[in-house]
RNA sequence: GCCCCCAUCGUCUAGAGGACCAGGACAUCACCCUUUCAAGGUGGAGACAGGGGUUCGAAUCCCCUUGGGGGCACCA
């Protein structure tokens, strides 16, 4: 039975970076019919950040990555946190040391720290570190650490040969042993580094499969070394390419982008969802972020990805994070909603922006915008003409189509909201059928008459479709908000046109 | 600096030696539809990083160069 994890570190809110390896793995178990574990790499006490684990499992669930062991569902190899597996690595990495696969250094971290990246750069070097302590003689250095001297457990290197794995996108990776180096396992204050702790957990959680990020390649040989002195099978392994910012220079960065119209690009999880992205366009777009199902279909539904998810698909090239392209998904299943469910979706923005507004009317203004909107957020600025009284003050002179003047554009005013105030009912089919007779009664085009009406609705040139906007907004305030067009007009001077 | 990974339109990609004067999607441009804006439809422009091999034949295989990315913590 395949067995994946996602297993992030609590430091922070979730990126779409993180996102997206927890959707590939949670994908792959789905695919296969396996198991999705999450754990909780919580062994960095410096950086810890309470946020993190609320924000991650809401995240998680906001996307639909539901797991079948982790926090709050429990599961037969827990505890799922690893700053409660505390003592099984202190029991492995002793272990090493009586293997001697391992051993104590006792050099404190200013002394591997003192040295600055360039100095280290200088001296081609993998680290700062220069295993002294690996020649000390073992006895001794329990001696030392039995009688209370502080100490880490460093992981001895080959120092000759190579180091091969398989990785299931790559293919063999070899390094040099000479290039690497002893990498910390436990650290002075009893906690486990990630290369000790991932591979004990993997090995204990019965993991099957890793695929995390590209970033790990790097320290890879040193957990095939780990899984050698175990004498453990290592799970199979692939390093999922990485999502590179916007411009495709570096990583997606963790600080927020600003958008060419100068909103704030989101990064965080929780920053997709308050703009309005609805989780399916976000799963199906991170989805096709490295992984590809053939050469013609990018919208799928989650069960057809779910279907048609494999390793071998995967391509090993990083890829930029596309901002508009996840727009465009995301107004397709904008499209692809209800009305129903459209309206419940925008309720929040809504209310965010400060709005009374009742369910029905609600419903009623969302086939008005529903193809007219990319994100949720945007609902606010399309139609925020119903949801005031008056409206703001715009200029008059959008009230005069071109080829037309202020005497023309006024006796047209007059006639609609004649019109306007007469018709039966006052529903979209009814007033469509009697503001076109007008135009052709006055001899004008129709967009020659919609456009003076739809100013004065609106208060812009570009709005919604005329006529469900006045059935929406209804009768009076059309009535009141022609009445006052009508008044600016008289106002301007009649020799200006536009 | 050292090690590793990667390399097809601006972006995401299809392509596993001949079906490719390289296909799709986003973005972009033009036109159509049209009450504005959208949505939709049609069409256009747009790429195999460079150089060597291998082969009858290379986007596809090999090497070098270049470019990009990642790593080099008692962080993950």
């Amino acid at each position: 039975m395949v067995r994946v994890r996602f297993a992030p570190s609590p430091t922070g809110l979730l990126h779409v970076g993180g996102l997206r390896t927890a959707l590939f793995n949670w994908l792959f178990a789905r695919h296969c019919g396996g198991a999705f574990i999450l754990r909780i790499e919580d062994t960095d006490r410096k950086r810890y950040d309470p946020r993190a684990l609320p924000d991650l499992l809401e995240s998680l669930r906001w996307l639909g990555l539901d797991w079948d062991e982790g926090p709050e569902v429990g599961g037969p190899y827990g505890p799922y946190f690893q700053s409660q597996r505390l003592h099984l690595y202190q029991q492995y990495a002793r272990q090493l040391i009586e293997s001697g696969a391992a051993y104590y250094c006792f050099c404190g971290p200013e002394r591997q720290g003192s040295e600055e990246p360039a100095q280290v750069a200088r001296r081609g070097a993998a680290s700062g570190y220069d295993r002294r302590c690996r020649w000390i003689d073992p006895r001794l250095a329990a001696e030392r650490v039995a009688a209370g001297e502080s100490a880490v457990i460093r992981l001895k290197m080959p120092l000759e040969g190579t180091t091969t794995f398989h990785d299931l996108i790559r293919g063999d990776i070899t390094v040099e042993n000479s290039t690497q180096d002893d990498v910390v396992l436990l650290k002075s204050d009893g906690y486990p580094t990630y290369h000790l702790a991932n591979v004990v957990d993997d090995h204990l959680m019965h993991i099957t499969h890793i695929l995390r990020a590209d970033e790990w390649i790097a320290s890879a040989p040193r957990h095939v070394q780990l899984y050698r002195a175990f004498g453990w099978q290592m799970p199979a392994i692939a390093h999922l390419p990485v999502v590179l910012d916007p411009s495709g220079k570096g990583k997606m960065s963790k600080r927020k982008k600003i958008a060419p119209d100068g909103r704030a690009l989101p990064v965080h999880v929780r920053d997709f969802r308050e703009a309005g992205y609805l989780p399916e366009a976000m799963f199906n777009y991170l989805a096709l972020i490295g992984w590809r199902y053939d050469a013609h279909t990018e919208l799928m539904s989650r069960e057809e990805i779910i279907e048609r998810f494999t390793i071998e698909r995967i391509n090993p090239t990083a890829a930029a994070f596309d901002y508009q392209k996840l727009d465009y998904f995301n107004g397709v299943y904008i499209r692809k909603l209800s009305v129903e469910d459209l309206a419940e979706r925008l309720m929040p923005f809504i209310q965010r922006a400060g709005w009374h507004v009742e369910r029905e009317m609600l419903r009623r203004m969302v086939p008005l915008i529903q193809e007219r909107i990319e994100r949720l957020d945007q609902v606010t600025s399309l139609v925020d003409f119903l949801f005031v009284e008056e409206l703001p003050d715009y200029d008059a002179q959008l009230l005069v189509p071109k080829q037309a003047d202020v005497p023309a554009t006024r006796s047209w005013l007059e006639h609609a909201r004649e019109v306007l105030a007469q018709v039966e009912p006052f529903t979209h089919d009814a007033i469509e059928q009697a503001l076109r007779a007008l135009a052709a009664q006055l001899g004008v085009k129709t967009g020659q008459l919609f456009q003076p009406v739809r100013v004065a609705i609106c208060g812009r040139l570009v709005a919604p479709p005329l006529f469900g906007t006045l059935e929406v907004l209804g009768r009076e305030r059309v009535l009141r908000r022609l009445d006052r067009a009508l008044a600016k007009l008289a106002e301007v001077n009649p020799q200006i046109t536009c």
